[in-house]
DNA sequence: TATTGTTATACTCTATAACTATA
DNA sequence: TATAGTTATAGAGTATAACAATA
């Protein structure tokens, strides 16, 4: 049997201005993010790289939910940087691992220092309830993200 | 006094999946509103106009955290189809007022049944507490953005 | 044939800088 | 001078289509 959901009226509404916010927030970390050589989807590819070690393109795509072409271009810019390399895979010839270069390791940190700042600063602006009520989202808008 | 927040190790982190989970959703959704001639952008324009009447350049800016040069943009694009046109401000005359067309109008509602009927797909798949919890956040997203 | 990765191409979004017109 | 808007320009991010290499 189908599953019905019956929103009221002003859910939709209010999804909206999810998306609205969502946009604004963005833009906002984009923004912010700026200021030294890295940009947003190369930090979240170093942070990736750091958090997971070695990983292929097809995966990294996927963590970021976007297309391997796209993610390819993210990788051949922090390449030119000296930020990752190329290592083979074990087993699959077609694969190629990428993995953070000694640079790529310092940047990734200097980036989480520059990041951590920013956030503090914004984050000590929300009470401690606004702060609790994000982070609870992040689950829901993930699955969202991916349904 | 300076305002003092300490935070959870933890919390950190949880803000940066904040951001990554902030912009797998909104390039899912840019990529579901795709399909039809309208962009993101363009239909949160035709949105602002519809629930709040004309407004200025400046005042669209404002209320979708852009500079006032990518509105102008924006704003070229939907006249160009012939979704918005422009009205002299009635005291100022360096300030422009931007309005829906009848076309507009009709592409606004077109608009709204699209992302009503996606949306309603994907909410149906999170249970009601993680609606209530993404509604929830679209206040401290906001304030965050704007902080 | 299917999968992994890349190159080529194009478009949206956004920003900064410089300009025009009006206040 | 200050403000509202635009034009010109540039860069990031992303997508689709077409291709090469490997499984």
């Amino acid at each position: 049997m189908a599953k019905i959901v019956t929103l009221p009226p002003s859910a939709h509404a209010s999804v909206e201005e999810l998306l609205q916010a969502t946009g604004q927030l963005l833009r906002r970390l984009r923004a912010e993010s700026s200021g030294d050589n890295l940009t947003w989807s190369q930090t979240a590819v170093l942070g990736q790289l750091g958090k997971h070690g070695p990983k292929t393109t097809a995966d990294l795509a996927r963590a970021e939910a976007v297309k391997p072409q796209s993610m390819s271009a993210t990788l051949a810019a922090l390449e030119d940087q000296g930020l990752v390399e190329r290592q083979p895979h074990p087993t699959d010839g077609r694969q190629i691992l990428f993995g953070l270069t000694k640079s790529g390791v310092a940047a990734r940190e200097a980036r989480a220092r520059l990041k951590r700042t920013w956030l503090s600063g914004a984050i000590a602006q929300l009470d401690a309830s606004d702060l609790r009520t994000l982070l609870a989202a992040v689950e829901p808008m993930k699955r969202l993200a991916n349904s």
